[in-house]
DNA sequence: CGATTTTCTGCAACCTGTTGCAATAAGTCT
DNA sequence: AGACTTATTGCAACAGGTTGCAGAAAATCG
C-alpha cells in the first residue's frame, strides 16, 4: 500500500514535497525524526521548509500511514505504519529502550473497544518506567 | 505524604517557589498546566520565572510526587501522584476524554515486570484513539 | 548570628513544533 | 496546452518547554 496512492485516493494533492517525505520515511530503517526527514527533503528541494514536513506528517498520521512515538528525547520520531507494530519500554533513568511484542498490548485494544466503544490507537506505544539495572543502583532520585 | 517533607528528606532545598508549586498542585481539583501553576506562583512572587515551575515539576516527577499527562492539547497537564491514579481515553477527532479505571491497565504492569524486568510507570496514561460517536460519522480523514 | 558551601533561581537564548497569511502550483476542465 | 479553482507551500511569528550561566539564597557549621 503506497502512501502516494492513498493520498491521491483521498483527494489530497501529490506534491514533490509530500513524495520526498514519504520516501524518507520508507527508506529509514528505524524511527526517523522530522529534522532528519527535512534534511533529505532540503537536499533536493532547497527552498522547502520544515513546516511542510510537520504538516505532511500530521496528514499522514490522520490517514494512518504513519505512527508517532515519543521516546522522551525531546523530539518525536516517526515510522511508516505498515512496517509492523511494536512497542517500546523506555527507561526514565538511562534512556535504554526495550522492544516489546505487540501481542503484549493487543488484548487491551479489544477490551477497550468492547467495554468503552473506543478504538484505541496502540500501534506505537512508548511506555516510560525504569529498567532492572537502574532500579538496582538507585541513588538520591 | 507531604511533598515538602519528601523534598527535605531527599536533601533538596525547600524554597518558597517549590512550596507554592506544590500548593498549586494540591489545591487543583483536576489536572493543572504549568502555565496555571505559574499564574498562582507569580501572583505571590512577582519576580519568579516559569522555568522554575518546569524545573520543579521535573524534580517532582523524578521523586514520583507528580504525574504528567498529555491530553494532546498542545500542553501537558500535571497531577499530584497520591490523589488516585486513573487513565484517559482521548479521542483524536473530537478531543473528548473518557476516564478509565486503573484496574484496566494494572495487569500489564505485573506482566512487564515479570517478563521484562521493567517497572512501568503507568500511573497516568492518555491513550489516543477514536470514540464510538466519531467512528460513525467519519468523513474524508 | 555571620561566614561558607552548594543548590536553586531568573534571565536570555535556544529548540521543537504550530499557525496565519499571501503566493504558488496541483489537479481539473475545455 | 491554457485558464481556473483551491489545496498546499514558504515564510515569519508564535507557543510550550529546556538549558547555560551568573547571581541569589537555603542549609550547615562555627
Amino acid at each position: 500500500m503506497s502512501c502516494d496512492k492513498v493520498l491521491r485516493e483521498k483527494g489530497y494533492r501529490l506534491t514533490p514535497q509530500r513524495m520526498l517525505v514519504s520516501e524518507a520515511l520508507h527508506n529509514a530503517d528505524n524511527h526517523i525524526s522530522a529534522e532528519e526527514i527535512f534534511e533529505q527533503l532540503h537536499a533536493r528541494y532547497p527552498y522547502s521548509n520544515i513546516s511542510t514536513v510537520y504538516r505532511t506528517l500530521e496528514l499522514m498520521k490522520k490517514l494512518n500511514l504513519v505512527t508517532e512515538t515519543d521516546f522522551g528525547e525531546g523530539r518525536v520520531r516517526y515510522h511508516v505504519a505498515g512496517k509492523g507494530h511494536h512497542h517500546h519500554l523506555v527507561c526514565r533513568t538511562c534512556s535504554k529502550t526495550i522492544d516489546l511484542n505487540e501481542s503484549m498490548i493487543n488484548p487491551l485494544k479489544g477490551t477497550l473497544l468492547r467495554d468503552y466503544d473506543f478504538e484505541a490507537d496502540l500501534r506505537h506505544l512508548a511506555i516510560p518506567g525504569e529498567c532492572g539495572d537502574c532500579r538496582k543502583k538507585r541513588g538520591r532520585y
